[in-house]
DNA sequence: TGCCTTAATAGAAACGATTTCTATTTAAAA
DNA sequence: TTTTAAATAGAAATCGTTTCTATTAAGGCA
């Protein structure tokens, strides 16, 4: 997927610029999710002026375009995540190493489902996703 | 439940201060969730001196310990929810007119499992909401 | 009932993640 | 090329939330 970046962008109409590929790469190669002053940090490596506000615009596009996740943190903050299964599900996320799981079953179905007889009105999105610790953060925290 | 407030805080080793009462009973009141600013303009209303941090304080010790729930918006910002239903259940958030409704079944059980069984790791947490428009917030759309 | 300890509060201030703004640069269509 | 609109840098603003310190008040206990 890594070459079809490009593709990807033109796709939807975004122009393909250095470092919005730059910032897909990233996400790209990680298996944890990133918050947008992460991803900064490792931009800075690459290039020499590269500000705050572009990646933070550059993830909400790409967000909004469903290319990348948002995640749902405690913390309330900006979360970040490149999930490569492109089929519907969800995640189980880490909070300790922020690694990320595919979850392959959707428990929300039904509950749309019955929001939508029950109530009468109509699901426009669902949340669902495991917290926790993975398993080699588990074996840290008794050893 | 109005008359078991003073009760409810004595055994969670809180004080039953006024302001803390008026909290609670300003949520019971409510079928929709509220911000912290929205809880602090009623509060406002009955308190000549009413510090906002008080509201943000007592919001989260009441969430903590599991009286009122924390409600996970797109805006991400803080919103809470004083639910009459002990038992384990998701909601529906209405994201226009922000009423609550229960969800009695938890779609997020066989998935914890599955993040037990199949990757090893400890859930902490889960959350399952479903976010949308209520029966008469859809109709106001279409007319 | 009247102290006494500690939690709770007010108010001001700080904080910090996120967003906005404006001038400048650059992608890519014509 | 030239042109045009999107993308960006950098500074500044925004604003929800938290922290800090002095003061007040709840409730246990004598």
């Amino acid at each position: 997927m890594l070459d079809e970046v490009p593709h990807t962008l033109k796709r939807l109409n975004l122009k393909i610029t250095p470092k919005r590929v730059a910032i897909l790469e990233i996400l790209m190669k990680e298996s944890v999710y990133l918050s947008p002053d992460d991803i900064w940090k490792k931009m800075k490596k690459r290039f020499v002026k590269i500000g705050l506000p572009t990646i933070y615009r550059n993830l909400e596009e790409l967000s909004e375009k469903n290319i990348i996740s948002k995640v749902t943190h405690p913390d309330r903050q900006l979360y970040y995540y490149l999930c490569q299964n492109q089929s519907h599900h969800h995640h189980f996320i880490c909070l300790s190493c922020r690694r990320v799981e595919d979850i392959n079953l959707c428990g929300a179905k039904k509950a749309e489902r019955e929001v939508e007889k029950k109530i009468g009105g109509k699901v426009l999105s669902h949340i669902l996703q495991i917290n926790g610790l993975c398993k080699s953060c588990l074996k840290k925290k008794i050893s």
